[in-house]
DNA sequence: CTATAACCGAGACGGTACGTCGTGTCTTGAT
DNA sequence: ATCAAGACACGACGTACCGTCTCGGTTATAG
């Protein structure tokens, strides 16, 4: 992911050398996004990830400040290898494979779709939290997409006077739309050709 | 509020007769949406509440059975006379004011779009949260959209096989976008027009 | 019981008339000492008796000041029937008669001994029922034994200067010891004769 | 005190080990007879006990199980150094020696008669409670007094088959029945002199 | 090749909130 | 006016987590 240059933990405060357990960070990654799974983001404990990592709380609060910052840097870590912008010269092709990863993603699997919605609610009242969400999974992610768009209006396969951030917004947007009110139940992939179209004819030339 | 039949409270117990003290439910209501505007929906406790309404947490579980209960039910009655679709048979606008309305209840005043993310958060560990949620606030206004594009549908304005969900994730899904990833920082209303465009487009004979 | 000329309640407040309902009186009562009987003293709530009985918590406190005002009735009338000093001549038999009976009701039937414990502990920090426990139950018997043993010292039975005082002590003291330390395991009558006994020497003339 | 042979916390449950705070423990234990002498055991809160200790309730159910198992080892400790026996080879003067402190202890000082009757109570409801109020506070302090007993009796001081559980009888029973019917009105020593010495009689050889 | 300084597990600690229960007061309707 | 029924404000119950804080015990460089 190469607009994340910097994968170290971004919340360290001041006692980490490399000295750090790396096979306690990734117990306590590892419970926390099962934990997420199974019970949802809201009744997952500080103490219930710390018993099921088998690591002390103290260990927990010493690299991250919150349990939401533990649930972002897993997921982050967690949707690392699946992001990442397809360029097969293809726009819509394209645009349908990243959809279709995002809903699976976001939708499909309870492991990331149910621990977001918590840590997005988390946001709502903490400011460090919400930068961090910001910064690490959604300003990447987004930069990435309106940069595929961009080469497109580039190439001349779309509009020159193409508003990509209206294109964005028909895109994802019906996607957390679903995420919030259906609950996963995403309907099946012909929609999404629909919603790409869509959102072409809103770039068409 | 046509599409709301049943205005008697939804989630009475067994306790219930009209025994019931209208003031205490009042205050408690009242002060759940002003708690939730100055913190947030995560850090509102019940103890919060009874202590700011003057009331006693009793008398809260006794007529509710959880804190999003009560934030649900006070989210249905301040929003009640906000809703209702309008009808002037110009269907670009009426679309156009009810959008508007939508982005000042939901983003525009922190009373209500705090409270709805975490109440939504919430709904994903909670099942008779979830389709209390679903009944009383959402499915509501979806019916009301829908039934406005059907009769637009009907009088010829749109298409005859215009595709009715997908317009109405086109409309309401960017919103939630925006609700979750920018936390009501809604930028002017020159974007909804376009969004009202698109959503028309998509819907054109 | 010719000691206690006043057996209507002692604890009225203003609203009594003769309206009282005395089918809901015994009802409590009743329900007191069988409660009391069951779970002891502390574990009984006004609730209860309330439910118990078939009577709202509202009749009780009408009449009553406290829970330990029930009880204290309730061992009052209960009571009433057993005592009486017996007085047939025979000075030790009828002090063996009466300190059977007494060692009977008291921890003979949890009904009263297990209530009274828990009364006496509850006149440590309630001055009214300190003042009725001592007027109502137990100065009325003493007075009785005192009145018994006076009279067998007129009769020339023990010294003329014989402590009154302190045989009751002596008889009493060690059946409240038992009371106590032993929740009611009271071994034979053997013992009770070698109470009396050594009570007797110590009223010898 | 030598026959008190398992000084170490009677009440250990699971978590313990040697991590406990002395500092809250004996916060709390203070706290606890303080609030007793003040309001008697019935009033007493665990609530309370915390807020005057400084300490949080978790810490007092960490470590006990019921307010009555604070209380208890509270009066435990805090009559340790005043019991065991005198033995001065004067019987009559031991006697009265240990009663008088006896009945300085229960009766002189609010401390110990309040908690001690109310604690007595609970017991009537409460079986781990009562076995600890005999274990702990009631059979040492009984053995001490018969072992002082049975070494009179071996020196030929009193009679070679006296009934010294009677005599415990006659000695303690007055002391407890005062201190539930008169609630600490004890009166002058004259009357301890007139209990020991009927007492002695009746182990006269 | 120590030794010294961090991390680490374990978990006690002072707190806050939970959801429940009991208190004693009050209101409603019926008898 | 009493009664049953039971809602109400209040406050304590005993539990769960929070985030902070010792404790020993292991590591893993730095002397």
């Amino acid at each position: 992911m190469p607009s994340q240059p910097e994968p170290s933990p971004p919340e360290s405060r001041q006692p980490d050398p490399q000295r750090r357990s790396e096979r306690s960070r990734r117990a306590i990654l590892d419970a926390t996004l099962d934990l997420c799974a199974e019970h949802g983001y809201g009744p997952v404990t500080v103490e219930a990830i710390a018993a099921r990592a088998g690591v002390s709380k103290k260990t927990i609060y010493r690299w991250w400040p919150s349990k939401g910052a533990v649930v972002l840097e897993a997921l982050h870590e967690a949707a690392d290898p699946v992001s990442g912008f397809p360029d097969t010269g293809d726009l819509r092709a394209d645009l349908l494979t990243q959809m279709e990863a995002l809903l699976r993603g976001l939708l499909g699997s309870p492991r990331f779709g149910r621990a977001l919605i918590g840590l997005i609610a988390d946001t709502h009242h903490n400011v460090e939290l919400a930068h961090g969400l910001q910064t690490v999974l959604f300003q990447p992610r987004i930069d990435d997409g309106r940069a595929r768009l961009a080469k497109a209006r580039e190439a001349g396969q779309i509009s020159p006077d193409a508003d990509l951030d209206l294109a964005m917004e028909l895109l994802y947007g019906p996607v957390y739309y679903r995420l919030l009110l259906h609950q996963g139940d995403l309907h099946g992939g012909t929609e999404l050709e629909s919603l790409v179209d869509h959102a072409l004819r809103a770039l068409a030339p």
